[in-house]
RNA sequence: GGCCCCAUGGUCUAGUGGUUAGGACUCCGCUCUUUCAAGGCGGCGGCACGGGUUCGAUUCCCGUUGGGGCUACCA
């Protein structure tokens, strides 16, 4: 009947997580699956770490990895305001509404009262749920407190008869007894609603069908649905994702490293190899299929794909993940990410011409192949943008320190500057030529040559690569690199400062 | 502690009441010989344990163990 809406609702409490990225995505999949809508909003209500601040980061995150929404914030829409700090009178009429019915009430303990009640509990090896102190207080003795000037919270009457069954469509039922849940607050001294409150009406005003959410907020659906009935709203379908975990198995939290979306950018993330990630992290599409385009994504997700048991963010899988993608890429989209990077580093100028820009994107081409990360080109590449390498040890080691190289190397040096044209025929040509001349194999010309002008013993064909560094640097980078071996300098580091 | 969830190699996972339990990452080997951080080929490694149910359980049930989540005037 009435079309699909989920919603992510992060709070703006700092970063876009890569848990909070990952509940989203799925609940965007699923909306966009069945053609539905997708709404965000923003649920501030915790009104001493909320920040505008972390609210820019969620919308950066969400647009970095493709995920957009119908209603929200910032695009507006016909349930807003989309921001809960914007929505207090309504959180305020349906409190009220509660008060009215008696399943809700006031409650003058104070946070230490209750601390100390807690530990009380704790230590009798009870539950540390609230004891129920205010539930019985008399409207005679709310109005004496009241002109005490006593502040005060609104708790919820639970209903602690029976079981709440959370019929999951991932997990199925599940029965929470409802003898073991406390009187909760649902409207903080300062006025504001809390989380349970403000979600509850909302995901109803908000006409959402399905609320898609993490693990953790399994236990909290058995209040939920408490509060839910109690105001006569009518529940939407819960689907709760597997939490994603750190190598150590809990929680990804600060503490297990980049945690932040972004971060992932910056180490050299495409954001399509991200968001395929993190999609077969608790789902698959039922086949072996693993590098999945938005589309196809879109196309095979479903709930019933969506596993039960939590899984761990790999960080080696998601870079292998990065490395088919930038395989696959175009290099013109490759150039336009890296090209801020190596202009931060220094190593390209302000305005590329179209000359040079054809030569970045030539660059790419030629290394795309081999790197796991956009950052792979700036470093891996250096030799590319830059005289300024270092010799690493195993170029070292291998070939710049033997004794015949430097000879061979100013040879090739004399030869390759007397080329009339620089290009990769040439330039083959000229090596295996020496070569031949010198009866020794061409790995005997090729290897060291490639130490010499790139620093290492990995990389792009060498004739390919030599055709994309002006042929007076090649020549240069030769001599110097003879001289430097002549010289003593280019034994193997020490182990610890190695260059590799 | 209480409640809840989960359990296929180290990791992500497919799958089934009878399969040589499949794929991917990682690791290792071989190969290509112009290197590997690329490509190709191959290999190591798994149904947590104990009871049932069954002719037969990795698969269904129970328990154990292990892991995780929740237990806030955070969300």
């Amino acid at each position: 009947m009435s079309e699909v809406r989920t919603r992510f609702a992060p709070s703006p409490t700092g970063n876009l997580h890569v848990g909070g990225a990952h509940t989203a995505l799925f609940a965007w999949l699923f909306a966009r699956h069945e053609g539905g809508r997708f709404v965000l909003r923003i649920e501030d209500t915790d009104e001493v770490r909320s920040t505008a601040e972390s609210l820019a980061a969620i919308y950066d995150g969400l647009h970095w990895l493709g995920i957009d929404w119908d209603e929200g914030p910032d695009v507006g829409g016909p349930h807003g305001p989309y921001i809960q700090s914007e929505r207090l009178d309504i959180y305020e009429e349906h409190i009220a509404r509660l008060i009215e019915s008696g399943r809700a009430y006031r409650c003058y303990c104070t946070p230490e009262e209750l601390e100390e009640r807690r530990e009380i509990m704790r230590a009798r090896g009870l539950p540390p749920r609230y004891d129920g102190k205010c539930r019985a207080l008399t409207a005679d003795e709310t109005r004496r407190l009241d002109a005490q000037g006593r502040e005060f919270c609104v708790r919820f009457r639970v209903d602690d008869q029976g079981v709440t069954i959370v019929e999951d469509l991932v997990r199925g039922e599940v029965a929470f007894e409802n003898a073991l849940m406390g009187d909760f607050v649902i409207q903080k001294t300062s006025g504001y609603p809390t989380y349970h409150l403000a979600v509850v009406v909302d995901d109803y005003l908000m006409e959402i069908t399905h609320v898609i959410r993490a693990e953790e907020h399994l236990p909290n659906t058995q209040a939920h649905l408490q509060l839910m009935e109690a105001l006569g709203l009518a529940p939407p379908q819960f689907a709760h994702l597997p939490l994603i975990l750190g190598t150590d198995r809990t929680k990804l939290s600060k503490r297990h490293g980049a945690i932040n979306l972004m971060d992932y950018r910056e180490q050299g993330f495409l954001p399509e190899a991200m968001r395929n990630f993190l999609a077969l992290i608790g789902w698959s599409p039922g086949t072996d299929e693993e590098i999945l385009s938005l589309d196809e994504l879109i196309e095979k997700f479903t709930l019933e794909g969506v596993s039960r048991s939590p899984g761990v963010f790999d960080l080696e899988k998601a870079t292998w993940l990065n490395g088919e993608y930038l395989k696959r890429a175009d290099a013109e989209y490759i150039a336009d990410l890296i090209e801020p990077e190596l202009r931060a580093e220094g190593l390209i100028e302000e305005d590329l011409g179209p000359e040079r820009r054809a030569w970045l994107v030539a660059v790419v081409e030629l290394m795309k192949e081999r790197t796991r990360l956009l950052t792979d080109f700036v470093v891996w590449g250096r030799y590319f943008f830059t005289d300024d390498y270092l010799y690493d040890n195993r170029a070292r080691s291998k070939w710049l320190s033997r004794e015949e190289v430097p000879e061979r190397l100013e040879l090739l040096a004399d030869r390759l500057e007397g080329l009339e044209s620089w290009d990769v025929d040439s330039i083959e040509g000229a090596i295996r030529g020496l070569a031949a001349e010198l009866d020794v194999g061409a790995a005997k010309l090729i290897h060291p040559c490639r130490a010499a002008v790139t620093g290492q013993t990995v990389g792009p064909s060498l004739f390919d690569l030599l055709a994309l560094v002006p042929q007076k640097d090649v020549v240069a980078r030769l001599r110097r690199t003879a001289e430097l071996g002549r010289a003593g300098e280019l034994e193997p580091l020490p182990e610890g400062d190695a260059a590799d």
